[in-house]
RNA sequence: GCGCCUGUAGCUCAGUCGGAUAGAGCACUCGCCUUCUAAGCGAGUUGUCGCAGGUUCGAUUCCUGCCAGGCGCACCA
């Protein structure tokens, strides 16, 4: 089943094509029909300005060439009229029983509506968060916590097959910083130099002596070994358990120490000597990134024999693509923004399409305010919010739900204090309580023996205003999901849901949907319960891929 | 110095491939609950789309330069 705007798109195109076939015309068919729902209900329900876009092609006045798509257009079933307006708009107004018809397929397809196949059969690999296990998540990991969980469920939904991957920074000093840390607080040793600070480290410390006593009996080296490793094992595992109560899932939490141990290193390496951009310099192994857009090169093995942590970045985006994946996504941090050329230029020397095979989002920093103050964060201090924290303060649906609405290259500011509240300020309830406002409705229908199966359902019954608009928001959805799931940006979702609440809550002020008092329940009050429960279900449907709740009840 | 991001209403921010009179919430003023959830609806007010050029039928959108703010430029992790 189609959509309006697929239908009038393939019927454009179709329309111009006869009109260079008969020779009416003389122009280049573009390959996608721009076609907008206008801001202004005047302009009908859709409006093209496909005639402006050809006019200089066609060497035509745009109008001449509207007028010649109108014919074509007006004979449709589908199409109530069409008009041309100002320098050559197309604005095409649809019957209102056939505009109705979304409720159907919304019904039919359930939670499957909205999903689409633009990404069938491509495999993509989605990287986020990724943060060393020193310490807990903090609010740059949350935003991507939320928006790479959301930006996974919208890419799945456009048919791709999704692999959500967390890499686990488990090598290296910051490691064996991290484990002396610990140690040094256990044993009542000042902190390291350029340690770790937080009064979690303290709290670390005795959860992993309450755990292994024995620790306390080592010495030396093997026992800062043995608090690195126990301590990695309590704190990864606490960022787990967080991630999974903030409703963020992942396929694979990949350790980057498996990439050494497995061979995948090496095996990187090869490949890219095979490629030809590994060189050798001054003691040191190189990768020739300059090739492909990097400002420098970069080495992958130090003059001392080391391995970097570039070379572990090389093995992974190689690992990744031989595990099947098409495309690599990269969630990253403004603060890792140097990376971007670096990344794309492993993609690069290892053969790949840099353009195609990898993919890095950059997502701007998180303040928070609260009590109308910015609230400063320093590790030094210990004055950092964590996503627990967060979660603690507002929940987990006001705190997904903030993060994923704004485009990520948007710095933003997390108020607490608005996340509190129970207003328009806070837009999540405002799309939730559209979702519970409607489930209300529905219960009551059951209870006054209003029909509202599909059967009942009859379209040409839906003539308000209120009416057309709603019918013409639920049909919009799934180009909603596709342009996110294409774009890579999950806020689309968001304002489209808080449109549709919107237009939901005025369709309830002025469309009574169920008989008062007395009143005998008609094919009308039938019709409505029907677009109410599509609405509901498109409601719903929106908020799951945020993996924000939908209440019946609020 | 080089690179990336941002600059839209008093505040927080949307704005699709360049489209018609630039939008939403908050704030401010005023209406609407003896019947489906008022966490709602309606009306009013609010603009040098950072500045200056360019591209064209048309620019908040694309290009160039400048201004302002944020971030980054390791044989660190």
């Amino acid at each position: 089943m189609t959509s309006h705007s697929d239908l009038l798109a393939a019927k454009i195109t179709a329309a111009l094509v006869a009109c260079v076939e008969r020779g009416e015309l003389n122009c280049e068919i573009p390959a996608t029909i721009t076609l907008e729902r206008p801001k202004n209900r005047d302009h009908g329900d859709y409006a093209s300005s496909i005639a402006l876009q050809v006019a200089k092609s066609a060497g035509r006045a745009p109008r001449e060439i509207a007028e010649l798509l109108k014919r074509d257009l007006e004979a449709l079933a589908e199409v109530a009229s069409v008009e041309i307006a100002g320098p050559g708009f197309i604005n095409i107004t649809l019957e209102r029983a056939s505009q109705g018809e979304v409720v159907r397929q919304i019904r039919e397809q359930g939670e499957n509506f909205g999903r689409g196949k633009s990404l069938l059969g491509v495999a993509i690999n989605l990287e986020f968060i990724s943060a060393n296990p020193t310490g807990p998540l903090h609010l740059g990991h949350t935003r991507w916590a939320a928006v790479g969980d959301a930006l996974g469920r919208v890419l799945a939904a456009a048919g791709a097959k999704v692999t959500r991957e967390f890499y686990i920074n488990d090598r290296g000093n910051q490691m064996d910083l991290f484990g002396a840390s610990v140690r040094a607080a256990a044993t009542g040793q000042p902190i390291p130099e350029n340690g770790y600070q937080g009064a979690y480290i303290a709290d670390l410390a005795k959860e992993v002596v309450a755990l292994n006593p024995e620790v306390l009996t080592l010495s030396g080296d093997e026992q800062s070994i043995q608090f690195r490793e126990l301590a990695y094992k309590v704190q990864l595992k606490s960022q787990q358990e967080i991630l999974e109560t903030f409703g963020t899932k992942f396929d694979v939490w990949f350790s980057e120490r498996s990439l050494h141990s497995s061979g995948a290193v090496e095996h990187g390496l090869e490949k890219l000597r095979s490629q030809g951009h590994v060189f050798e310099q001054e003691g040191a192994t190189w990768l020739r990134t300059t090739d492909y857009g990097d400002d420098k090169d970069r080495v992958l093995i130090k003059s001392g024999g080391e391995l970097t942590y570039f070379a572990s970045d090389t093995a992974y985006y190689i690992n990744k693509r031989e595990r099947g994946s098409d495309i690599c996504i990269y969630m990253l941090g403004a603060d890792h923004h140097g990376y971007v050329h670096r990344l794309k230029a492993i993609a690069a020397c290892a053969g790949d399409d840099p353009a195609y095979n990898i993919e890095i989002l950059i997502g701007q920093l998180v303040k928070i305010m609260e009590g109308g103050e910015e609230v400063k964060l320093s590790k030094r201090a210990g004055t950092i919010i964590t996503l627990e924290d967060l979660v603690e303060k507002v929940g987990v649906d006001a705190a997904r739900y903030t993060l994923i609405r704004y485009p990520v290259e948007t710095p933003m500011v997390l108020d607490v204090d608005v996340l509190k509240k129970r207003t328009n300020e806070n837009p999540v309830y405002y799309v939730q309580y559209a979702h519970a406002r409607i489930a209300a409705v529905l219960r009551n229908a059951a209870e006054l023996k209003v029909a509202h199966a599909l059967a009942d359902f009859d379209p040409a019954l839906l003539v308000h205003d209120r009416e057309n608009e709603l019918l013409g928001a639920l049909a919009e959805y799934p180009r909603i999901v596709a342009s996110a799931a294409e774009m890579r940006e999950p806020h689309r979702i968001a304002r489209y849901l808080e449109e549709l609440a919107g237009v939901y809550h005025g369709f309830y002020a002025d469309c009574r949907v169920l008989p008062l008092g007395d009143e005998p329940s008609t094919p009308t009050h039938s019709a409505r319960a029907n677009l109410c429960a599509a609405t509901k279900q498109v409601l719903g449907n929106g908020l799951q891929l945020l993996g924000v709740g939908a209440p019946e009840r609020m």
